[in-house]
DNA sequence: TATAGGTTTGACCAAATGGTCAAATGGCGT
DNA sequence: ACGCCATTTGACCATTTGGTCAAACCTATA
């Protein structure tokens, strides 16, 4: 049979600028306030070849999705670096501090996603985030089991970490207001780094 | 000349039923995903019934939102209940904590505006946040200069607190998701409230 | 150089949406 | 009882939007 010849390099040219552009729009305007127009005119293509590479909005706003779970799962990874629940939570919310600091739009999407009721990624709420919290819920357990920290509940504890860490890209723009119009430099944002880290551990340590 | 006669009783009852419906809309499809066709239909009021009382649905959105505001700034004041920091934390934490429980609608209504960059309420920003951050700062800083909490940066306190308190209300989906399906009840709340408070009380204390 | 088929694009469409309008309705003060 | 005027509502409109389509445009390969 004839072998299909698409060409690779346009492709994925092509589909990095559009997905690009869509994560600035749908970050800025939300599902349904984001166009199609709009996200081609970014992406600087007619809009009708936006929809031969996506076929419908709701394909496009997928593929950005994915995008971010890629990012969430990498993150969540640095949570096994230890069995040392400082060095663990130490790389953790460092981790998601860093996603929410290099893939702010990203994280802006993700956020709104489950503020509406995760409609897209009820799936991944449903099995992965659900096993990963699970085993991670084990694992504090077992730290305070062990005497390492204090009796808390785990679940009430990673709300935290993911409120916190992903505040500083959720509230980028209320958080420059309040620092005189200009958003967070690179020093503020390693001492929020730090601080934030500082104030989670010494919050759930033993003793 | 000729007194005007509103019927107060009809104007609030359909402005309270009206702006109700719009928390629900609002919170659920986001700013340009609510129409006011669907808000009207949860009103129980034809549509033009609702351009009646509110001409746009800018202003519609603005009136939703000045509920909110004042709820905020009512959980705001519970900052100054104290000169002791502990219970001045604990109050505010827990008021926070109480309106994300409570006006769970309006609370996501905040994030998503604050999440857009508060096109609609950049005013409040620039002055009622901003006075209130600057003022409580100091306060902040008279409790480190005292010994009683350790040199943190107040504004990161802040967002950690208003991450946490809204985390509650913007990801109660998710929290369901991962609580088998059902929403937190009562009890599991007043726990997440009480640790929530202790962590951060634990992570800021001096010592 | 001919051509298959991947890619580009302007024109177009049906549905949805925010908002308008004028006619109808009804309750309060005289 | 009557009239003023706040309120109600169905019909209507211009614009926007997601998506379609067919013709035009490459470019690798035979």
């Amino acid at each position: 049979m004839a072998r299909r010849k698409p060409r690779p390099a346009i492709r994925e040219e092509n589909e990095r600028a559009l997905i690009e552009a869509a994560e600035r729009v749908f970050a800025d305007e939300g599902f349904r306030g984001a166009t199609t127009a709009e996200i081609a005119r970014r992406a600087g293509v007619p809009k009708a070849n936006l929809h031969y590479y996506f076929p419908t909005k709701d394909k496009l706003y997928r593929s950005v999705i994915e995008r971010v779970l890629t990012a969430w799962l990498a993150a969540a990874s640095s949570f096994d670096m230890s069995d040392d629940p400082r060095l663990a939570l130490t790389a953790y919310i460092g981790a998601k501090m860093d996603l929410a600091r290099s893939m702010p739009l990203a994280t802006r999407i993700w956020s709104a996603e489950m503020m509406r009721g995760a409609p897209m990624i009820q799936d991944f709420l449903d099995t992965t985030l659900s096993e990963w919290v699970r085993s991670r819920e084990r694992v504090v357990k077992g730290w305070i089991a062990a005497g390492r920290l204090k009796a808390i509940e785990p679940r009430f504890l990673f709300y935290m970490i993911w409120a916190t860490t992903q505040q500083y890209a959720n509230a980028a723009h209320e958080m420059a207001t309040l620092n005189g119009g200009r958003p967070l430099d690179d020093k503020a944002f390693e001492r929020a780094k730090s601080e934030t880290i500082e104030i989670i551990l010494r919050g759930v340590a033993a003793g």
